[in-house]
DNA sequence: TTGATCTAGTAAAACGTTTTACGCCAAACC
DNA sequence: GGTTTGGCGTAAAACGTTTTACTAGATCAA
């Protein structure tokens, strides 16, 4: 069975195809086609079950309906729920989703860029690694949507989402100086992107606002990519040569590293050392004991996120950028 | 900056855009294009960054490098870890994907495949729901590949990847039996689809076989899509009422509702009672104690959806049908 | 009556490719 | 010397839309 045109379709009600375009995008009556024109090709449309041909609209009009997401991974579950997430919200206003990862490679990533570009799709979220600058500016120039969530580059000229990484911090290494808490590490990661680098800033404030100095040596920095057995063997060090009674981990996956870390050395967590993971996680809850995490607002995230870029679609210039910050919140357990 | 088109190289070149097209398209040898015209192209191609246009290309050729992914839900790990692996290997060929979730949810399954036809996606690999039958089969009278994935549609005349449910489910009863165990419940979701039934099969069959009466009281349907707390409620009256010495969960979701609801009975998991999850999660192995777990075969699986679909799209005549089914390894922790 | 305006619709160009069919020249053949 | 053949390349149609510019007739105002 050949697909449908719009030919047929013409053909079919005697009119031509013009007619019928304008029936298809709803600007029959400014073009003032008659009412019954209107109800005789409408009837066949539905009864023949023709689709427009989305390739051929556009090339024609230049734009896809379809927004470019770009993520680090999407098998990382706060990504997969944000994707979720902003898929379904996009689905409701006409637009579909094209996702892929970049495996926080940069290369990969600009391969991606071009990918959507020769797709031609209306714009793009992107959580952005290093170096991807340039190809961002080209897109921008190129007069399109960017949308940057997670992470900011913060000299870009573009819209930014992410959670308040400084305060979450701050507000956590509180909570442990509430609780008497006064000999606290950090586990971190050695990647330079900011978020990080705000949890860490968030850390040391915390202390020296509280009046307890800042220790180098409480400070775990863990290599990006390395192999999870040498990260459990580096914080087994930590855990065991310092004097510590809690522990801030940067990221979800470092404190599930932790958790195992301190399972082998027989070390419990409770009154003697408490503990917080940034970005929360199913294990972290059905953990004994449960653990207290750093839960970022993946709704609101993605709820700005389009609603931003929605924003950006429908108007002709560019809009005043946006950085949108917003809080994170403890979860205490 | 306008964007180049291929009548611009063609022009900056000083030849014909058949010519640029065919040098493009790797026909410059075939076609009997000169050494020299060939690299006069290629370099300038190269040194103006053009790209050609995917959209116009599609349009013409009637294909578009895209394979659809029609999934449940992206934020379930299975999906994500599933998605990201075909993706990955998609790539490598030079294939894209569009994926998208349905929420089990027959209308949307629909629009999807239905948006995917028109963007003329070359193939389809789709976790299916019931009711979509028909859907499918006009992708397949329309000549386009299709590869269903975890959950078989079994009068359908396409290609099926998943495990072997049957055999991981029926093997997990035998090692409780193995342990001593004898009074195992199940529990399980009301959704109708064969990967559930054949789970609850395997369940029974290995009861039986082992000399065990089947007790319906001893299995627990959750009915899908329910609030978790309601979930938990019930799993709490099923473990509280009945006498239970081990009990498998047919999905990792409802393993996990069920240590929570196990966590506020204060029901210790261990000799006395044994745990086995469907479908492995972090959570298990970081639970205290580790969670016994069925693990199916993400990377086999993909593996094989990607071989058949990229056969499928390269073979001009409609190959064999295959219905692959691959072992599922219980993991005892 | 004449020009203006309105109504109802259409023809054709354009979007950027791929591909078919052809053109032209030089060398080779008989 | 005429006809093939091969080498090198091109013109133009086609893919299925959207949109601009236009037409032909009817109505209206003066």
């Amino acid at each position: 069975m050949k697909t449908l045109s719009i030919k047929d379709i013409a053909v079919k009600a005697g009119v031509s195809i013009t007619t019928v375009s304008f029936i298809i995008n709803g600007k029959a009556k400014e073009k003032s086609i008659s009412e019954a024109v209107i109800k005789k090709v409408e009837k066949i449309i539905k009864e023949s079950g023709y689709k427009p041909n989305q390739i051929a609209r556009s090339l024609r009009t230049g734009n896809s309906n379809i927004i470019g997401l770009i993520i680090e991974d999407i098998s990382n579950s706060f990504f997969s729920r944000i994707a979720r997430l902003i898929e379904d919200k996009a689905y409701k206003k006409g637009y579909k989703i094209i996702y892929s990862s970049t495996e926080n490679n940069v290369e990969k990533a600009k391969e991606l860029i071009n990918m959507f570009k020769s797709r031609k799709v209306d714009g793009y979220i992107i959580s952005p690694t290093k170096g991807i600058e340039e190809d961002i500016q080209m897109l921008l120039s190129d007069n399109k949507p960017v949308i940057l969530f997670d992470r900011n580059l913060s000299e870009m000229d573009t819209h930014y989402v992410g959670a308040d990484h400084f305060q979450a911090s701050y507000q956590s290494i509180e909570s442990f100086i509430k609780k008497g808490k006064r000999k606290i590490a950090l586990v971190t990661t050695d990647i330079d992107v900011e978020q990080i680098i705000e949890r860490f800033e968030g850390y040391k404030k915390a202390l020296v606002d509280q009046g307890i100095a800042y220790n180098d040596e409480l400070v775990l920095k863990i290599h990006f990519n390395q192999d999870e057995a040498e990260t459990i063997e580096q914080m087994k060090s930590l855990f065991s040569t310092k004097d510590i009674d809690a522990v801030l981990f940067a990221t979800n996956y470092l404190a599930i590293s932790g958790l195992k870390a301190l399972k082998q050395l027989n070390k419990k967590i409770g009154d003697e050392l408490s503990v917080i993971a940034y970005d929360d996680h199913e294990v972290f809850e059905l953990h004994t004991p449960s653990i207290s995490a750093v839960q970022q607002p993946l709704e609101e995230i993605a709820e700005t996120v389009i609603q931003l870029i929605l924003n950006q679609l429908s108007s002709k210039n560019k809009l005043e950028n946006q950085k949108v910050i917003i809080p994170a919140k403890l979860i205490e357990r």
